[in-house]
DNA sequence: TATTTATATAAATATATACTCATATTATAA
DNA sequence: TTATAATATGAGTATATATTTATATAAATA
C-alpha cells in the first residue's frame, strides 16, 4: 500500500465542507449553483473546494452555457465513502463528537499506569 | 451519511506518517519500539501521532511491562483501508504525484473556456 | 453594447495541524 | 537505590489548510 498516495486522498476528504459537497453532488451532475443552495456555503468557498476536488481528479467540470456542471470522474468512490460511513457509526462515540478523545486513558488514570479504553477494562498484564 | 464524523476519521488518515504507523501495525500487535524500528520516525513523533490514532478509538494500548503495545480497535478499518488503496492506484496519476494537479484544466486552457480534463477531452457544449 | 448572472482565482488572513524540544513517568536492571 | 530503557506529554514552533476579500472571466440578457 503507498500510504503517500492514500494519505493525499484521505486528506482531501477530510473536510466536512468538502464531503458535503461531494455528498450533495452524489452519482448525479450538478451546477455550482445548486451545490451553493444545497450547502449554504458561500460562492467563494464553494469554488475553492470544487478546484481542491478538480485538481485532485475527483470530480470533472463541463461548462454548459453559463453554468459548470461538476460530477464524479469516478463514482465507485461514493460507495467507498459509504463504507466508510458505516464503519464510523458503528465506532466509539468519541470519534464523533466535537471534542473526541477516547477515554484511553480514561480521567483520572494513565495510558502507564495500565488502565485505560472504555470498553476493553484493561487491567495491567504482567 | 454524516459528513462531519466522517471528516474526523478521513482527517486523522489523512497523514501519511499516521497512515504509515497504521499499515506497519496492521493486524498485529506491536510496541512502540517495534514501530519507531520499522518507520524509523523519532519517538516523540511515533508517541505523538499514537496518541492521536489512540485519542480517536482507532487504536488501543496496553502495557506489558515496560512495553506498550497498540492494536488496532476494529481491524476492518484495515480491510477499508485496502480497498482505498486499489481505488487510489486507479486514480489518475496527479493525485499521486509530488504536486498533484489535474490539468483540469489543463495547462494553458482555462475551465472557462470549456476545454479541460486529461481523459475526457471536453469541448464546448451548446 | 452595457448590465447581470454564474463562476473562478489570487492574495490576505485565520486557524488547525504536524513536528520538535525538554522533561516526566514507569518498569527493569545493575 | 541508582541508572537505564521504554514511553508519554506539554508547550513552543513551523507549516499547511481553510476561509474571506476583492477582483476577474465568460455567457446571457436587456
Amino acid at each position: 500500500m503507498n500510504a503517500e498516495h492514500m494519505a493525499k486522498l484521505f486528506k482531501i476528504l477530510g473536510d466536512d465542507k468538502r464531503l458535503r459537497i461531494l455528498l450533495c453532488i452524489g452519482k448525479n451532475r450538478c451546477s455550482v449553483s445548486e451545490i451553493i443552495g444545497n450547502t449554504s456555503f458561500s460562492q467563494t468557498l464553494v469554488s475553492f473546494h470544487l478546484r481542491i476536488l478538480r485538481e485532485a481528479c475527483i470530480l470533472k467540470a463541463e461548462r454548459q452555457g453559463a453554468f459548470i456542471y461538476y460530477q464524479l470522474v469516478d463514482a465507485e468512490l461514493l460507495d467507498l465513502v459509504s463504507k466508510f460511513n458505516e464503519f464510523v457509526s458503528k465506532m466509539p462515540l468519541e470519534i464523533r463528537e466535537e471534542e473526541y478523545s477516547c477515554p484511553c486513558p480514561p480521567t483520572g488514570n494513565n495510558i502507564l499506569t495500565g488502565r485505560y479504553g472504555k470498553f476493553s477494562n484493561l487491567v495491567l498484564k504482567k
